[in-house]
DNA sequence: GGCTGGTTGTAATC
DNA sequence: GATTACAACCAGCC
């Protein structure tokens, strides 16, 4: 397998780890202690066209990749972040690279890629080494632990994590030293040749929209100093001023952010997430981590240990901590949780369609097969009752012109800047599937993939399979109202007149129920409650009228998952995949669903 | 088979 | 601000 020579040509390349700090898989490759070091990132079709990525994503992301190529400079200055393929089939003419390593990524659609990436490199006779440090804990071992299955609870995952070590996530590692980062391969002798554009597929860019040249075959990457360094927001074809998001990437603004939360031992001791508000903003009341857990750009472990030290010190001095699951170290076993759920089920996690945990609801805009999902259409309706009404709800809801001020507030604020508090996801998550319009998961999480900066598919998907009560959770009857939920926390409505500046100088009486305001009073406030659209007028500012009666809506909705519930089916049985499942709900031919029914339980 | 707990509901009542 | 009814889910435990 390998050659006898003692020069070490390790290629190691960055994925899921934008850092130095804490990569068990950057610290295998240095104590190589290579003859040549090739840092290196490359363009992943799925990153690139493939799944979702808005603006802001793209932009933490070249923010991160920036910082990372700085800092291997800082400790070498021949170094940088190099932009290269990971494999090549010249692997022995190609400058004679040794190892190929990387941190280990259980995402599904990853693992189909490094199993082929490794058994390429591996017939080149190139030693792949790869190294978990992604997670607290390594997901395939806690499902192993699980007896196999699916974690699907918080007191699985902690049972699981018992059994692995002695219970804790181990301890981070130190970052490497100026003296640890060999220099690379003279440029002229590095494959680079045939890598100054990246291919797109305008067929199947579900990403064409944010796109500068969207019918463009390929994307031009060389850097700004074409030089196969970072290239440029311009370069992949975003447009700058398309980027609102006031969030920073890279390694260096995360560790910045832990350690000044790490400095107020009491906020990190008592944290508990259903106690931060989801309408803080300057500040924001959670610490903002999770894009730089998502891009790696911070360790989960150093996060995990720094707060574990702060409360053991806490504990030692007889102070108060809050406790699992809504501290922070709850809040990063969750995290695991969706990890480990989606190492258990394959690629199938990422919807209902041949997924055994997932229940199956009528939703509108179901998505049916998995073709469809992985080019990102919408699949057809499955019953056309209301399905066009559902289809312009979802829309209203993605562009955040409700008439839901809370909602609204929250599906801009989501847009503008990328992230949205943990309980705000709740709220809209509700109202989109089982607390509102009854739209498929499925659609949502789409939304919210292209929009978040913190987007981990595991993550967001579990959480979508939880607010939806199709996994996870099933208290469907707690449903979060639109009004109430954000008054609760926000009775001033400042986050409304923050991201609906059109409500801005309304009465807090009226700030989250508008229609209800009197006209004089809209007048007098500057902007009409009327139709559907938010725009501007000659005589002020328009915010539209709620889309529909959210308490009737409720009331369907929530017969509609009882119903639901009573067919019990799931996304892999026999009914779902041939759709007979209509039979099991009553619904006719044709898509009309029955009249409502006395209630079945009776 | 019954009881309890489950990260983060709402509205009415005291 | 605490307590309770609302209508009633699942998993885990005894």
């Amino acid at each position: 397998m390998k050659s006898n020579s003692t020069t070490k040509i390790v290629l190691y390349w960055h994925r899921t780890d934008l850092r130095l700090h804490d990569s068990p898989a950057l610290t295998s490759a240095l104590s190589l202690k290579p003859t040549t070091f090739i840092p290196i990132w490359t363009w992943d079709p799925h990153y690139v066209y493939k799944s979702r990525v808005g603006p802001n994503r793209w932009s933490f992301l070249l923010e991160s990749q920036i910082n990372l190529s700085n800092s291997y400079k800082s400790l070498n200055p021949k170094q940088k972040l190099w932009r290269r393929k990971p494999f090549s089939q010249n692997y022995g003419k190609d400058g004679g690279v040794t190892h190929l390593v990387f941190e280990k990524d259980t995402d599904s659609y990853a693992r189909a890629r490094d199993e082929e990436v490794i058994r390429l490199a591996e017939e080149a006779g190139v030693e792949v080494i790869v190294k978990m440090g992604r997670n607290l804990f390594d997901p395939d071992d806690l499902v192993r632990k699980n007896g196999g299955k699916p974690t699907m609870s918080i007191s699985q995952v902690e049972k699981a994590a018992e059994k692995i070590g002695d219970g804790r996530p181990e301890r981070p590692l130190d970052a490497p030293g100026s003296n640890d980062i060999p220099n690379p391969l003279p440029i002229e002798k590095m494959d680079l040749k045939g890598i100054q554009h990246e291919n797109v597929d305008p067929g199947v860019d579900v990403n064409s929209d944010h796109r500068v040249g969207k019918d463009k075959q390929y994307i031009d990457i060389m850097g700004p100093n074409q030089d196969f360094g970072v290239p440029t927001l311009k370069e992949i074809g975003i447009n700058p001023s398309d980027i609102e998001t006031p969030h920073r990437g890279g390694e260096s603004v995360a560790l910045d952010l832990l350690n000044g939360y790490i400095q107020n031992e009491e906020y990190i001791g008592l944290f508990e997430k259903p106690n931060t508000s989801p309408a803080a903003f300057e500040p924001q009341s959670t610490t903002l981590l999770s894009p730089h857990l998502h891009f790696g750009t911070l360790s989960v472990r150093k996060f995990w240990w720094d707060v574990q030290d702060v409360m053991e010190k806490r504990k030692k001095a007889k102070k108060p901590n809050a406790s699992i699951p809504t501290n922070i170290p709850g809040q990063l076993l969750f995290r695991d949780m969706y990890f480990a759920a989606q190492a258990a089920i394959g690629e199938a996690f990422c919807r209902t369609y041949g997924n055994p945990i997932v229940r199956f609801i009528d939703w509108h805009l179901q998505t049916k097969s998995p073709e469809k999902i992985a080019h990102g259409e919408s699949g057809g309706k499955l019953y056309d009752v209301d399905s066009e009404k559902a289809e312009e709800w979802f829309l209203r809801w993605k562009e955040g012109r409700t008439g839901f001020p809370w909602i609204d507030a929250l599906m801009r604020q989501l847009k503008q800047e990328g992230w949205i508090h943990h309980l705000g996801r709740h709220s809209v998550a509700c109202f989109l599937t089982r607390g509102g319009c009854y739209v498929s998961w499925e659609r949502g999480a789409e939304v919210f993939e292209e929009m978040l900066i913190d987007h981990e598919t595991a993550c967001n998907i579990g959480n979508w399979m939880w607010l939806s009560c199709t996994a996870f959770f099933a208290q469907f009857y707690r449903c979060y109202s639109p009004i109430s939920f954000g008054k609760k926390w926000d009775p001033e409505g400042n986050l409304i007149r923050r991201y609906c500046p059109e409500l801005a100088k309304f009465d807090k009486k009226y700030i989250y129920e508008p229609w209800r305001a009197p006209i004089a009073d809209q007048r007098k406030w500057g902007c009409r409650v009327t139709g559907d659209k938010t725009d501007w007028t000659e005589d002020g500012q328009v915010y539209p009228k709620p889309m529909f009666d959210f308490d009737e809506r409720r009331t369907i909705c929530l017969d509609g998952m009882k119903k639901a519930y009573h067919v019990g089916l799931h996304g892999d049985d026999k009914q779902v995949k041939d759709e007979s499942w209509r039979k099991a709900f009553g619904i006719e031919e044709g898509g009309q669903r029955p009249q409502k029914k006395q209630k079945t339980n009776q």
